[in-house]
DNA sequence: CCTAACTGCTGTAGCGACTGGAGCTTCAAG
DNA sequence: CTTGAAGCTCCAGTCGCTACAGCAGTTAGG
């Protein structure tokens, strides 16, 4: 049995996290001790380093639930999990094709400006412009989320 | 003049994002019509425009705001305009790197993956097991914000 | 002139995934 | 026994909106 400050340790998953972690139901409620501190034993640190991989991946915590939840029927097809996965395999994609369009857009803007007064910027008059010119009303969002 | 809803149409960006940005300070208290509500000229709509298009680069607002300030001064050197698109350009990169290296393993994990049962589902198991492995406390953070 | 439908107003709360602080208690080492 | 680290709970804040409730103003048709 392990401290919280332990399991963080082990895990490099942040104390506040694990207690937001559990809050949220996605750790089960620790044992506690005489002194009501949080104690936790291997299956703890088991699961809580999948859902921090899992979070590395990118996954929503809500697909951590299923995958947890799923991880846990060893029986069953695992076409469940390969969906979950693929869902954010192509969400990744999605968010690298936006952030390849701004990536151009942005370097394009910087090599244009010759770094003179700010009248003459490439910068501001591209952010100006453009959006003058722009018709269609909106893009995608690009939320990610991920931890450390 | 117009309605905040013409100006919402004009620029593709919603009325309560409009009031939201003015809430903020990115947008100057709007006039008001003898019946309360917000009127704009074309001024208006030219900043508005150029507060979408530097979010659709995934500029953060306070950046917007310092864009806005410095877009005001044209005879400053654009020097620290190009300061704020440089570093909002390392973040992308960062971003995309990041992206990168999910999108890799995640595809990896799924080619593996033969569709059996959970037990031997590798992306149970490469999510369980790479955890245990990892031994950095953690990586960068990973938070994107743009919006649509 | 009246009414319906639309658009606008304010204020507050919620999203995701944490993070930080206040103000307290418990624990381990010396 | 004392000290300081680590634990506890609860609440607020982050970012950039978005949604809702409950009104008031505006506009087009009859």
């Amino acid at each position: 049995m392990r401290s919280i400050g332990r399991l963080a340790r082990e895990t490099g998953v942040k104390v506040p996290t694990i207690r937001y972690y559990e809050r949220v139901g996605l750790l089960p409620e620790a044992e506690r001790s005489a002194g009501n501190q949080r104690l936790y034993d291997a299956a703890a640190v088991r699961r809580l380093a999948f859902i921090r991989h899992a979070r590395e991946l990118g996954f929503p915590l809500d697909a951590v639930r299923d995958l947890l939840r799923l991880a846990d029927e060893p029986e069953r097809s695992c076409a469940a999990v390969d969906a979950i996965a693929r869902r954010q395999l192509v969400e990744i994609r999605r968010r690298l094709a936006r952030l390849e369009a701004l990536e151009g857009e942005l370097a394009r803007m910087l090599a244009q400006c010759e770094g003179e007064r700010i009248a003459d910027c490439r910068v501001i008059e591209v952010l100006g412009d453009l959006a003058l010119r722009s018709d269609q009303p909106a893009a995608e969002d690009e939320a990610a989320n991920t931890p450390g």
